[in-house]
DNA sequence: AAGTAATTGTTGACTATCAAACAAACGCTC
DNA sequence: GAGCGTTTGTTTGATAGTCAACAATTACTT
């Protein structure tokens, strides 16, 4: 697919010219001129290669996308131990795709094109649980749909607040917090302070 | 001369290739494989611009020169009040010049591609000197050949020590030091120390 | 000296990108 | 609603760049 030099080449153009412009503006005030002008080719070799904007956007989060599922496979690729992934050890390469890609992520997390991205990031992440990990789910009594969707948007609530907060953070420090949080078991926490206590406190009801 | 985007491209990806290769290693170990692979060119396509990597480097010298030439005159370009340009005026620009590009300067300094590119640079200030400044020479008892290599030459010293340096100091600074040194007239002060004072100390001449 | 691997320079068929031009549709402002 | 500049798609022939193959040269090893 798209092996040309040329191609490869025109088309990560277009794509940096693209997210260039969003950062000064929002998605639908750009043209197509714009994007061409910018990245200093022929608007007829925009058209060559899409039809819309739109898909241009599309391929930049597809490109990602891959990416991101690169990062995360990476640790277990030429090692014959044959290793069995973690979520830890996978989810470290999550952060670091996101430091190495963060201009996208800056752009796309602050852009109206939000929702569009997260929907394609959640499916990526919830297919890599299921089908990179060989112990997921973790337990036989949850729900493989939800633990997935849980983790997938947990991890995204994290980078949408590492990014925000412009990724002050190195990823080491968020893989570190992730995991704080999963053996804290949060959940259990955050339930014991908002419904156990109240529970405990109206003791003695008039029998 | 050569208005096409792609030729353009095309041309600024092999001179970034040639001069980040040439960080690695000498210029003459440098083939034209190597320089299309890291451009991610095809081979063909630098026959079609050059016949050996010698053109290439010169292309990039040659390029430099004339930013050179731009950066020297720009402040004289779009101004009413015709200014007329004077020495000090127009070296500050040498100095933001040789900033904007001091990757090519770091490299070819301390390459062994440094004697052809000298050549040229002290060819390009002399002609500035000539042509551009109305008052040069400043003195009629002065040759303007020599003041004009003397100047070239002094320049050419201070950049080399500078970018060998790291560089360091802004371009302010470096503007400012020669500023200095100039309204020193070291080289007064020189003579006075090495040759003034055995004249003043031979007085009297037996009559 | 022979063998081989890397590099060179060149070719030809194929394709991407180019500049320039055009009509159509879209805001605008008056 | 007429005029006007901008953006849009689309088309044209011309040219730049690609890929793969090739023989010639160079440099290294045995």
């Amino acid at each position: 697919m798209d092996k040309d030099k040329r191609v490869r080449r025109t088309k990560k153009a277009l794509q940096n010219s693209l997210l260039t412009l969003m950062e000064e503006k929002d998605f639908q005030d750009i043209t197509i001129t714009d994007i061409v002008t910018t990245a200093d080719y022929n608007r007829g070799t925009f058209y060559k290669h899409y039809k819309y904007k739109e898909d241009l956007l599309d391929e930049i989060i597809e490109d990602v996308m891959t990416g991101l599922i690169e990062s995360y496979r990476e640790p277990y690729n030429d090692k014959e131990t044959l290793e069995v992934p973690s979520l830890s050890s996978s989810v470290i390469k999550i952060f670091d795709h996101v430091e190495r890609n963060s201009k996208f992520y800056q752009i796309v997390i602050r852009s109206n094109a939000l929702p569009g991205f997260q929907e394609k990031f959640i499916q990526t992440l919830k297919k890599l649980a299921f089908e990179d990990l060989p112990a997921f789910p973790s337990n036989p009594d949850v729900n493989p749909d939800l633990q997935a969707s849980f983790h997938s948007y947990a991890i995204l609530g994290m980078i949408i607040e590492w990014v925000n907060g412009g990724l002050k953070h190195p990823s080491s420090y968020m893989a570190e917090q992730l995991s704080a949080l999963l053996k804290a078991e949060p959940m259990k926490t955050a339930f014991k302070t908002k419904y156990v206590l109240p529970t405990w406190h109206k003791k003695e009801p008039s029998i």
